[in-house]
DNA sequence: CCAGATATCGTAAACGTTTGCGTAGATAAA
DNA sequence: TTTATCTACGCAAACGTTTACGATATCTGG
């Protein structure tokens, strides 16, 4: 309804529309007098183009979507910041789109994706998706996709993750060294790659270390913190053994103090729990909490530069593009050597 | 590039381009066996409206934009999260804009949604902003827009927030029923209605308390975390007798807790700390944060069920349809009484 | 059997922008 | 002078949908 378009500065400076158009792009073919007169009148009357008049007729929307899990996450949290303020600095604008780790509503959105309604999607993939035809699908129709963290290897293009393997692996051995010899292992996505790298790294310290696999220890937290907080107390109850958690994600840390604390197990004394996590706050848990942190932001803000780049340069995007960067451990108290 | 569009199936069927929408839109002005043929080749060829050629012709765009300081905060992720949900099951996108508390990009950022981008905004106003001629420019350009928490009142529409000055009342009076003589208020947004809700309710039960209020024990703590940090122990150390902190907004009560640790000084045993937190791990915190919770998820999906109640109906949206949602005190180990 | 109602479909305009093409006038080159 | 080049602008089609309006054929009641 803000009925000030084209055709309306077109009629009051007694131009044709494509003049004022062609003004308002700066191009060369209108005398810089024309441009001027138009630019007046259009910040006179707050002119603002028609984004999606624009969009049909180019076939480019300048958007770019966002596909994550969720957002109440200091990962992903982060990670939109960093995707925020590339895009932004890139004049594209930011579509998010929640899955709840949920398959159904992942295949819903990329549904929606499908009629080009982005130039562009930046994906980490929900944790209940065992199938990905839906995302084969959308990538045969077009847009350009980067996934980032859980990536879907299924597609042919370019992912951002973090060094997965050797961040299970240095987690576990941390713990070893801390002297933990039963070490349970709680992750979230058994099905991605994501979850598997850190998984066989798991294994692997393990093994090193002469401790052999026990895979009662290894606990799917899908589901709500509480059910997850349940399954945690079942645990530790059932297995009195245990003295060292390796939490593959944030949400799961948290139901591991919560368990401890329930049960009154003494961290570090009688358990030690290092985890995956980008809480600000962990050196102020009790007690400070042992991390493994991975550079959200950076990921964020590379992978939507791979993406813009593809899009600017309307050139496909390769899985040579992909980047690898690295986690950081921070060691505290959660893990120290007591005795 | 996905050239499966009505023209396409007009073709492959047979028919007008006119009937294959009035088809796809179950219109009663088409014959079922049509219906059904249109829709088996629609699936077939997997084909999606263009949402953009949609947009323009009906001059309704389904997508909303969300304004926001940042996203990386636990009130406005749990926000985001209730806004998605709501927009998500009435079919609706979800645009988001970070303004970073920075003036400057938010202006940017409404000049954009001049262009009719979207249906309606949801939108807190950042810190930083003094003026508010943008916004009302933005409002003059047509979107429904609600505020919510930092709400500008310049701008004749609804607004979702919370009952700030009881909470400031309530958060002061709770750490001078727990011995607090000297409170410091940290503060964020001075100039916002929100900010200045929460300092009457700091002044007033001050002075309920015959507690003289002193204007030097209010902090402004914008920028970043490291140099709020800094002022914090500076106001520490000039000012000892110091026992009690009420921070209003997250990321200060972090730093609290982190200039405490700096300046050796206990909690609640030094300093007494409580703050507007919607961190999940305030139990876990050394000590636990006593803390004022925002209903943060339900306010982003009250102003949201505003917002699309209204652009539904077309109606315009009234500040009677504002909400005063309550915010809820969790009484923890930082303001325990000692000695 | 005919007037009118009903069911089903097509034609074409419109949304606001971008852009290939054409053109009038001015200028430069021959 | 004529021809070619350049400048500055307009015309009109196109992007993919939606929708007012019309058209045809079938059906109904009298």
């Amino acid at each position: 309804m803000n009925s000030v378009n084209l055709k309306r500065l077109a009629q009051e400076l007694n131009l044709s529309i494509a003049t004022v158009s062609r003004a308002l792009q700066d191009s060369y073919e209108v005398s810089s007098q024309t441009k001027e007169r138009v630019r007046a009148l259009a910040a006179e009357l707050n002119y603002e183009p028609n984004a999606y008049a624009s969009s049909l007729r180019r076939n480019i929307s300048k958007t770019i979507g966002v596909v994550i899990p969720e957002v109440n996450n200091h990962f992903f949290s982060l990670a939109i910041n960093g995707i925020e303020e590339v895009a932004r600095q890139s004049g594209y604008h930011v579509l998010i789109y929640l899955t709840h780790d949920d398959y159904e509503r992942e295949v819903a959105i990329t549904q929606y994706l499908t009629g080009g309604r982005v130039d562009g999607l930046l994906m980490s993939v929900a944790s209940g998706s065992q199938e990905f035809s839906h995302l084969e699908k959308l990538y045969a129709s077009k847009p350009a996709i980067v996934f980032f963290d859980r990536v879907c290897e299924a597609i042919h293009t370019a992912n951002v993750t973090t060094n997965d393997y050797e961040s299970g692996y240095l987690a576990t051995q941390h713990l070893i060294e801390a002297g933990c010899t039963h070490i349970a292992h709680l992750l979230v996505s058994g099905n991605l790659s994501i979850g598997r790298m850190r998984m066989q790294g798991y294994q692997a310290a393990l093994q090193a270390a002469g401790i052999a696999f026990d895979e009662t220890l290894v606990i799917d937290g899908n589901g709500d913190d509480e059910s997850n907080t349940e399954l945690l107390k079942n645990l530790l109850r059932s297995r009195p053994e245990v003295d060292g958690i390796f939490a593959s994600v944030e949400r799961l840390v948290i139901s591991s103090y919560q368990a401890c604390q329930a049960l009154g197990r003494a961290i570090p004394q009688d358990i030690k729990i290092i985890g995956f996590s980008n809480l600000g706050v962990a050196s102020l848990l009790a007690p400070a909490l042992t991390t493994i942190t991975q550079p959200a932001y950076e990921i964020g803000k590379e992978a939507a530069k791979i993406l813009l780049r593809a899009i600017e340069k309307k050139k496909a995007i390769l899985p040579s593009q992909s980047l690898v960067l690295k986690s950081e451990l921070f060691q505290r108290k959660s893990t120290e050597p007591c005795g």
